[in-house]
RNA sequence: GCCCCCGUAGCUCAGCUGGAUAGAGCGACGGCCUUCUAAGCCGUGGGUCGCAGGUUCGAGUCCUGCCGGGGGCGCCA
C-alpha cells in the first residue's frame, strides 16, 4: 500500500524488536530452537508498563534460572533502550517489567500524529488479493435482522483488511434461477389470484405487495412473475445495504452461469470431468468430494437433469478464482457450515488450494426486549426485517452491537439497551468521547491546535500524569488490534478496542485540563494528545462502519 | 449415531493462540454537576472459568473423556 515511513508505523514494533534482539544477544549462538519472547501489555499497576517472558523461554536452553536470565537481559535492554527506558524490574516467575520514560511515551505521541489519518494502516507482511463474499441472501423476501450480523461482519471485516492492507472486492452472490424463484413466482401469482400458494411457497405480507406492484400479474406466466419479483426484492435489499452502510462491488447473479452455451457452469464441469473427480451414478452427475476429505459425494447434476446448488456454486467459486483472487473469504450462517467441506473439496478437484477458502461461520442472532425472545426465521409471517431493526434503533447501534461479539457465538441483542440514548449503551459512549474532544477543539483556534500537533512550542519535560500515559499506550495498541483483526478474522476486536480507547481518553479526560493547562507546553501535549486519542476513536468507528459525530 | 460451534459474575460477553492476584458492560447498592459535553465520573458487592483426568516451571487457554445448550448430517438453498 502507501510507503510509509517505517518510523510512523507501529510505535511498538521498534520494542518488540529490541526485546527480540536483546533475547538473541544473552542467548548467544545456541542452536536449540526456543519460542519467540513476547511483550505484553501489563495487566496491573506494579507491573510495569510491558513485560516479557523472554526469561522464561530462555531457562530451559540456557539451563540456569530465569531471574538469573532475565537479570542479563535488564541490563543489555537498558543499553538498547537507552533514555526511552526509566527501569526494568524481574518478578513473577521470571518475568521481566519494563517501566518506560515519559521521553518514550512523548516519542510514541510524535510517532501516532506522524502516521496521520493513516495510523496503523498498511501493516499486512504479505498483501492479498481477496474476495470477500457475504450476505449472499436470496432475492426471496426482505433481509431479516440476522442478516443484519452478516452484512456488518463481512462489510466490517473488508474494511480492516483493506486497511491492513490488502486488496479486498466486495460480492453479493444472489440466486436468481432454481426452485426457490419458481417457487416465489408461483407464490406471487396465487396470491394476486387469491388462491392458496402453494406448500412450502411465501407466505409473507411483502409477497401481497409484490402482487399489486407487479401489473397483470395474472396475465403473465409464473416465470415471468418471479424474475420481476426478484428484480424487485433485490432492489429493496440493495437499499437496505446502502441504508445500513454496506457497499458491494458486485451484485453476482447465479443466472448468469447458466447463460451461453457452453454455459460457465458446463464449463467448469468438463474441467472436473478432465480431471476426472465427475461421476454418473442412479442417473445422476457426482463430484466425487470424497477424495478430498467428505464424507459422501455430492450431486451436481440431478437426474431430472437440472444442476444443484453446489454445482452453480463450484462455478462460481472457480469464476472468481479465475478472475485472480488468492483468497476467497465467504461468511455463512451456522446452520450452512456442514458445506465449508463441500466447497473446499470442490476447490481442491479444480487443482487449487483448499485453504484458500475460507468460511467464517456466523452463529445466530436473538432479539432480546425484556426476556422475550423474537423469532428470527424467515418461515411464516412472524419475522423482523433488518429495516424494521434499523427503523428502532438505528444504524450505528445496530452495527455496533453487531459486531461486538464475536462471530462465532451466538448473540443476543438486547433492544432496550441498544436503544437507549445514553452512557450505559456502549455505542454511545464511543461516540460521546468522539464528541467530547471535538468540542473541546472548538474552544481553540486552527492555528492553536496545529501548533500544539506540530510541537513548533515543544512539549515540555513535565512529569507526565498516570492517564496520560495509559492513553498513550492504548493509542500505541492499535495497529496490533488492527492486525490481529484482520488474521482471526475478528471485527470484534475493534469494537472492543474502541471501547477501551474511549475509557482511556474519559480518564485522562477526567484527570487532566486540557484547554487552559499551564504552563503553554503542558496544554500543548494535551491539545496533541486530544487529537491523535480522536482520530484513532474516529478510525476505529470508521473501521466498523460506526459514525464518529463533532457533536452530540 | 457421526460432524461443527458454545458452557467464564445475577444477565450479555472479552480474555491478545500457555503467563503473575481472571476482566468489561448491563443490572443491584452508595456517592459526585459554580472549571474543557452529567449522553459523564467515583466507590461497593458479586467467580469451584460446566465436571473429571492429563501435558509442565505455569492451564480459562492445549489433549482425552463425560455432562449441558445450539446447529448440521437432502438429487433443498
Amino acid at each position: 500500500m502507501s510507503a510509509t515511513p517505517d518510523v510512523t508505523r507501529a510505535p511498538l514494533r521498534e520494542l518488540v524488536a529490541a526485546v527480540r534482539a536483546t533475547a538473541a544477544a544473552v542467548r548467544g549462538g545456541d542452536p536449540v530452537s526456543a519460542p519467540e519472547p513476547r511483550l505484553e501489555r501489563s495487566r496491573r499497576a506494579g507491573q510495569g508498563d510491558y513485560s516479557t517472558n523472554a526469561a522464561m523461554l530462555l531457562a530451559p536452553v540456557l539451563r540456569a534460572p530465569p531471574a538469573e536470565i532475565a537479570t542479563r537481559l535488564a541490563s543489555e535492554l537498558a543499553h538498547a533502550l537507552g533514555d526511552d527506558l526509566e527501569r526494568t524490574e524481574v518478578a513473577g516467575p521470571g518475568f521481566l517489567n519494563l517501566v518506560l520514560s515519559d521521553r518514550w511515551h512523548r516519542r510514541t505521541l510524535r510517532l501516532v500524529l506522524d502516521a496521520g489519518e493513516r495510523y496503523g494502516a498498511g501493516h499486512a507482511e504479505d498483501p492479498e488479493r481477496i474476495l470477500i463474499e457475504f450476505v449472499s441472501a436470496n432475492p426471496t423476501g426482505p433481509l431479516v435482522a440476522a442478516s443484519g450480523r452478516h452484512a456488518a461482519y463481512g462489510d466490517a471485516l473488508a474494511r480492516i483488511l483493506e486497511y491492513h492492507g490488502h486488496e479486498v472486492s466486495r460480492e453479493y452472490y444472489f440466486n436468481d434461477a432454481g426452485s426457490q424463484i419458481r417457487l416465489l413466482g408461483e407464490s406471487v401469482k396465487a396470491r394476486a389470484e387469491g388462491e392458496e400458494v402453494p406448500a412450502g411457497g411465501y407466505r409473507g405480507d411483502y409477497v401481497g405487495e409484490l402482487a399489486t406492484e407487479i401489473e397483470g400479474v395474472s396475465e403473465l406466466d409464473p416465470e415471468r412473475v418471479a424474475a420481476l419479483a426478484v428484480e424487485l426484492l433485490l432492489g429493496r435489499i440493495k437499499a437496505t445495504l446502502a441504508r445500513y452502510q454496506v457497499r458491494f462491488d458486485r451484485f453476482f447473479s447465479e443466472r448468469t452461469l447458466h447463460q451461453g452455451s457452453p454455459s460457465e457452469l458446463e464449463r467448469v464441469l468438463s474441467l472436473l470431468r478432465d480431471a476426472g473427480h465427475v461421476y454418473e451414478s442412479e442417473g445422476a452427475v457426482w463430484l466425487r468430494t470424497t477424495r478430498f476429505g467428505d464424507d459422501k459425494d455430492r450431486v451436481v447434476i440431478r437426474s431430472s437433469g437440472e444442476p444443484t446448488y453446489l454445482a452453480a456454486d463450484v462455478a462460481y467459486l472457480q469464476d472468481k478464482r479465475e478472475r485472480g483472487f488468492q483468497r476467497q473469504l465467504m461468511p455463512v450462517g451456522a446452520d450452512h457450515h456442514a458445506y465449508v467441506r463441500e466447497l473446499r473439496a470442490a476447490m481442491s478437484a479444480l487443482g487449487g488450494d483448499a485453504e484458500t477458502v475460507e468460511v467464517p461461520i456466523l452463529q445466530f442472532v436473538h432479539l432480546v426486549e425484556g426476556s422475550e425472545r423474537a423469532a428470527m426465521s424467515k418461515r411464516r409471517g412472524e419475522f423482523v426485517t433488518l429495516d424494521e431493526l434499523l427503523d428502532e434503533i438505528g444504524v450505528d447501534a445496530t452495527r455496533f452491537f453487531m459486531l461486538q461479539r464475536s462471530h462465532d457465538r451466538t448473540l443476543d441483542l438486547d433492544l432496550d439497551l441498544a436503544r437507549r440514548e445514553s452512557s450505559e449503551n456502549p455505542v454511545y459512549y464511543v461516540q460521546y468521547a468522539h464528541a467530547r474532544i471535538a468540542s473541546m477543539l472548538r474552544r481553540l483556534t486552527a492555528e492553536r491546535v496545529q501548533r500544539a500537533i506540530g510541537g513548533d512550542s515543544g512539549w515540555g519535560e513535565a512529569e507526565l500524569h498516570a492517564s496520560e500515559r495509559e492513553l498513550i499506550k492504548q493509542l500505541a495498541q492499535f495497529p496490533d488490534e488492527i492486525a490481529e483483526a484482520a488474521q482471526r478474522r475478528g471485527p470484534h476486536r475493534i469494537a472492543v478496542y474502541s471501547l477501551e480507547l474511549a475509557q482511556s481518553f474519559t480518564a485522562f479526560y477526567r484527570d487532566c485540563h486540557v484547554v487552559g493547562a499551564t504552563p503553554e507546553p503542558v496544554e500543548s501535549f494535551r491539545i496533541a494528545l486530544s487529537v491523535a486519542a480522536q482520530r484513532t476513536i474516529a478510525a476505529s468507528l470508521s473501521l466498523l462502519g460506526v459514525g464518529a459525530p463533532e457533536a452530540m
